[in-house]
DNA sequence: TACATTATGAACGATTGCGTTCAATTATAC
DNA sequence: GTATAATTGAACGCAATCGTTCATAATGTA
């Protein structure tokens, strides 16, 4: 119960929180947690390290708050754009677009490198970031092809599986390819690729 | 050339290199270059840290004795099995029961995730990696793929893209899961999956 | 046995970085 | 203005680690 009280002191500055964090992303993810420099971190966000060790008690719960506010930015992306209506090429393809949009972005990209870096040695990490975004993702995309078997629009299957061979033809080699150069895959090209890759799929399993 | 003169001393005992780069790769790839501790790989190999340092100058050329070992390791694996007489089905089969085989060892995952994560700071480490792994892999698919074009067993395409297309039908969520979880994919359960791929490959490709 | 080279172990200097302490300063509510 | 809590800067103890030095031991050839 929040009872409006308000204290007679100067209060936190929630500013600053959003400051550390993203300056501790920066240094997480570029260089790993063990490698990671809390006094860079205080530098780059302008904030006295007292003020880090305050708020956040280690740096493992910093790291933790980190990943945490990542994931959550992440689930939060995953709406499935169940537009009803179009037909299902249509919807693939954006749901392929949406999806090469959002892998694409370099800081996804950083966190997903060094997330499975880390869940070496802190299985826990792997885990948040599995149920944050990867699964939600395999579960959208299962739930729209078995709407789509239900309607008759592809033939029956094994819908969890045809789900992995959509996000397969879509990524094909270029994910894979984009986490070991530092220049990511052209998202360009990779949007251009993403009808062909439905194509393929309707192929195999169209009706 | 080697003369065959035979120094007049005591020779370097090449096991202990060997022993050393185990060490050091087992060293590396958990916990990454930053937090990598020479003393500890000294200890596990059995062998003196200035040992290590007469034969390693720095950190970093250790760290590149042992990338570049596992990739010729690596590079060693990928010979296309173009078994001339079967026929294409079972011939992609073939490969990509081969492919998983070979992706799915504990030790080429290990690998894989830390060099995405290395590659973040070291491009180049990227590189080699991709030179010796990957892209090594896309061409000698590709080359299968050309060769079932001219003999008409699938319809003429972008077979480059293609076989970016099987890649991601073998491996759809699968490896990509896997990188984020302690236990990795099933190799039995993802071999399993081998056929179902193919046959939706051949649905999409096939003449 | 004498020699040449490799390998060892222990110690060292220097650096880095975590996490803490403390006195001083700042910002807000009353 | 005063009380209260947030914030700062500087310094500290402590541990880890890189890379080096050096005297000593081990191992091979001649």
């Amino acid at each position: 119960m929040d009872t409006g009280k308000k204290p007679r002191h100067r209060p936190v500055d929630l500013v600053k929180r959003e400051a550390i964090l993203d300056a501790a992303r920066d240094e997480f993810f570029t260089h790993g947690f063990a490698a990671a420099s809390i006094e860079t971190i205080a530098a780059v966000s302008g904030v006295s390290k007292v003020t880090i060790y305050n708020r956040f008690k280690t740096k493992e719960t910093l790291f933790a708050a980190v990943v945490e506010r990542q994931c959550t930015m992440m689930s939060a992306v995953f709406v499935a754009p169940d537009a009803p209506g179009t037909d299902l090429r249509q919807q693939l393809i954006a749901f392929g677009e949406t999806m090469v949009d959002f892998l694409t972005q370099p800081h996804v990209m950083r966190f997903e490198r060094r997330i499975g870096a880390e869940a070496e040695l802190r299985p826990e990490v792997g885990e948040l970031f599995l149920n944050a975004g990867p699964r939600r993702l395999r579960r959208e995309l299962t739930a729209l092809l078995e709407s789509a078997v239900s309607k008759g629009t592809i033939r029956p299957c094994d819908c969890e599986m045809a789900a992995g061979h959509l996000y397969g033809l879509i990524c094909g080699f270029d994910m894979f390819f984009a986490r070991f150069s530092e220049n990511g895959p052209d998202p360009h090209q990779l949007q251009q690729q993403v009808p062909d890759a439905v194509d393929r799929f309707l192929d195999a399993y169209g009706d």
